[in-house]
DNA sequence: ATGTCGTAACGTTTACGA
């Protein structure tokens, strides 16, 4: 089973993009952020044709997540828990069944947080305090579960080409680090990192001067699997090539290969 | 030229968020 996190920057204009993706990586989930949609204005049809169910949890203009998967999408929920008056729409729980095993999957869009410090960043370290205690949840489940998609988070100076140029950012803060190793250290496994180690893995060049051309990257969207999951997987990379195409995301996808 | 996008809105341009 195939599992990929996305984050495409606006569906409307991501259409042809995603589509081609789609085609050529063929997972058999994609959880996708920043579709900046609402529900209704999701383009399902290319999808349906492809032969996915979707399920979307969007707002106008800003955020949202969605799950694109070959397979049935079961007890789909909507928002992370633990705060009610939020109303940005940031994550999307769902399960699906393979031949092997099922899978709970958590799609997700953390803050970005800046600019730290402030109100925003706040929000971001709150969230993430939420998102603690969902994860804590899922491994209690002792099931296979994962929490994937754009933490903007860059966990390590290695996760990034000019780790000094984002020492102030919300994004590489120490309390932005600290939160997301907290989360990892209850016991998840980082699938990226448990294939792969060293510096130069990106999944974030900006749009802005040049930084793909100068492979000015970070690594901020991430796999994070529960130890049932991490017993399954069998691989994980990133689709770095997608960056190059024509009207790109500014992320690239990143998907895990579960024997589930 | 202060290096780019995507989205929304009383739009032929500005604001915002990233």
């Amino acid at each position: 089973m195939k599992i990929a996190t996305f984050n495409i920057n606006g569906i409307k204009a991501r259409g042809p993009a995603l589509c081609d993706w789609l085609d050529e990586a063929q997972p058999d989930v994609a959880l996708l952020q920043e579709i900046k949609s609402v529900d209704e204005g999701f383009p399902a049809e290319p999808f349906e044709e492809r032969g996915y169910n979707v399920a979307t949890h969007g707002q106008k203009g800003f955020n949202g997540v969605a799950i694109l998967s070959k397979l049935p999408l079961e007890d789909v929920t909507r928002g992370l828990p633990g705060d009610a008056a939020d109303e940005q729409a940031r994550w999307i729980e769902a399960t699906v069944v393979g031949e092997k095993a099922a899978v709970r999957l958590c799609g997700l869009y953390l803050p970005n947080g800046n600019p730290a410090p402030g109100p925003k960043f706040d929000y971001k370290l709150a969230w993430m305090n939420r998102l603690k205690a969902r994860a804590t949840a899922l491994l209690s489940a002792e099931a296979p579960a994962l929490m994937a998609g754009d933490y903007n988070v860059i966990p390590q100076d290695e996760d990034a080409a000019r780790p000094e140029a984002w020492r102030e950012d919300a994004l590489a803060r120490p309390e932005s680090r600290r939160a997301f190793r907290e989360i990892v250290n209850l016991g998840f496994t980082e699938a990226f990192r448990a294939c792969s180690q060293g510096p130069g893995h990106y999944t974030f060049w900006d749009y802005q001067a040049g930084a793909w051309e100068r492979n000015n990257g970070i690594r901020i969207d991430h796999l994070l699997l529960t130890p049932q999951a991490a017993d399954l997987m069998t691989d994980c990379r990133i689709d770095k090539d997608v960056r190059a195409r024509e009207k790109p995301s500014d992320h690239v996808p990143v998907w895990v290969e579960l024997d589930a």
